[in-house]
DNA sequence: CACACTTACGATATTCGTAAGGATT
DNA sequence: AATCCTTACGAATATCGTAAGTGTG
């Protein structure tokens, strides 16, 4: 039994003629004869009584009838739900990223992913840079953004850029006028920064410490918006990645680059290196690569 | 996408392997990567990931698993249950058949049909003889077992056997000497016979008029065993299908052949003309048919 | 006699197995 | 070096369409 001759029954049993079946089925009338032959032999019986004048169904055709139009159906379902997926017709795709890209870079990135496969439907989850790691190990998501993990032969990362920290200071502070900041002219003044388990926070304290630098921290907060207007409102300094900009200035806070020490971090997008990525999740990672060239 | 293909992709997502899974399908492992190609450039993307060395499932692989798992497991119980029918290993088959028939030569008929196939249901409809009639037409039953009925062209008759109707005497009666008895001889008795609706009743009453003769009826029932028990208790005399000898015996009477008038009827099956049998009912037609030779 | 299904037959396509090639552990 | 998948190629098989055959209304 093949879904040719499953198809060819089917057609044969609704027109109840081999020649309107054949004819939808663009074949000719002797080979959808063969066909029905083929299946009834390899069936074991018939399925149609046929005069050479009048077609109809035997009771075991007419048993077979409703079984076979499901088959066929579900058959054509799951093809055509295959199909799509792999014409991005649709499909889902799962990321996640780390608050300071999913709240900055990433809509826009979105944007142009929608505009362009509109059937795909996206989740994203916003989870500190460590819980991107779990995520994607654990398959929970295909893609992560994260800054550089420590190397693992399991994970394979793929730079999208690197990233500056710089300075983030109050609209009517003195240091606005600089084009660049070093630590020591931060550290006269409270310094806000985010909590522990974020990774910001965690890559400039070892940034500072390879310089003998320490950091003492004025205030705390585990979001960025919040330290954006702390800033912004004079109650200190932040540094942040430039990743951050945009946000920094509209909750009325200032950047300034970040001289001494330079702070450079790369991110990029991690997924597991034993799993191929579903064309969807491909396809929005070739559209956050170029647009980060 | 084809049966094979799909069945070769279960195979391979079971084992992750081409090599085992080619065992298990009986082919060569050569053919079953073509055959794998062949569906993915069919479905337009890869459902493998594949280095020389490992196997894996891509998402999209990993998403037709579970369907294509179901469809091929619908598709072996479709294919089955049909062979399984056409082998008599399972159906089941419907007919109706009057009570003179279904009560007497019909149990033992159907215990030769049941001890050859075993796995075949058979639902009796034990009705009078124009129900039967009417339960062919419909298609309620497939077969039915009648007296012949009025020459119809949708329906077919096949003849089983000519009937010939038998007086039925008490045991204690003077007549039990006689080798064959005349109507005269039982109009001094009082006569029992079935009510009107019955094909029994009817041809009696048919057969008495074309010679001029009139039934004067004592008593009526409308079930066998009642008028064998009251013969048999002495209450009078009846005429009976000869089918029914052996019934009137256990029941205490006693048959002898009616010799004038002879009332014949042809026994046989009737279908649907244009309807085929299912291949069980084909082969309880042939059972009944040989049996009654 | 016309129509509709079946059979026959030659051509085309598909499928398969063997052999050779390439990559990974 | 051994193993496993892929590619190449020739052979066997299957499928299809045209043409001829058969039975029915």
């Amino acid at each position: 039994m093949t879904i040719k001759q499953l198809r060819a029954f089917v057609a044969v049993a609704q027109t109840l003629s081999f020649a309107q079946a054949g004819e939808r089925l663009y074949m000719s009338q002797p080979a959808l004869s063969l066909s029905i032959k083929a299946l009834e032999d390899g069936l074991g019986g018939r399925l149609f009584s046929r005069t050479t004048r009048t077609v109809n169904l035997t009771p075991e055709g007419h048993a077979l009838f409703p079984l076979a139009r499901r088959l066929v159906a579900e058959w054509d379902n799951v093809e055509d739900n295959l199909r799509q997926h792999f014409t991005l017709r649709r499909g889902r795709v799962s990321i996640a990223a780390m608050p300071s890209f999913a709240g900055n870079r990433l809509p826009s990135m979105l944007m142009h992913f929608r505009e362009r496969y509109p059937a795909i439907g996206i989740t994203v989850h916003d989870v500190i840079n460590e819980q991107v790691v779990e995520m994607v190990r654990n398959r929970q998501v295909e893609l992560g953004i994260t800054f550089e993990p420590a190397s693992d032969l399991s994970m394979k990362f793929k730079l999208l850029y690197l990233d500056r920290f710089v300075a983030v200071v109050p609209r009517d502070s003195p240091l606005i006028e600089c084009t660049k900041v070093c630590w020591e002219d931060l550290q006269t003044y409270p310094f806000i920064t985010l909590q522990r388990p974020s990774a910001v926070r965690v890559m400039l304290e070892e940034s500072l410490s390879i310089g003998g630098q320490k950091l003492n921290v004025a205030m705390e907060s585990h979001q960025l918006a919040t330290i954006g207007r702390m800033v912004g409102s004079g109650l200190g300094v932040s540094v942040v990645p430039s990743l951050c900009i945009q946000q920094m200035h509209e909750l009325g806070a200032h950047c300034i680059p970040l001289a001494n020490p330079v702070i450079e971090r790369p991110i990029g997008m991690l997924t597991k290196a034993d799993h191929e990525l579903s064309v969807a999740a491909q396809a929005l990672a070739d559209i956050l690569e170029q647009l980060s060239v």
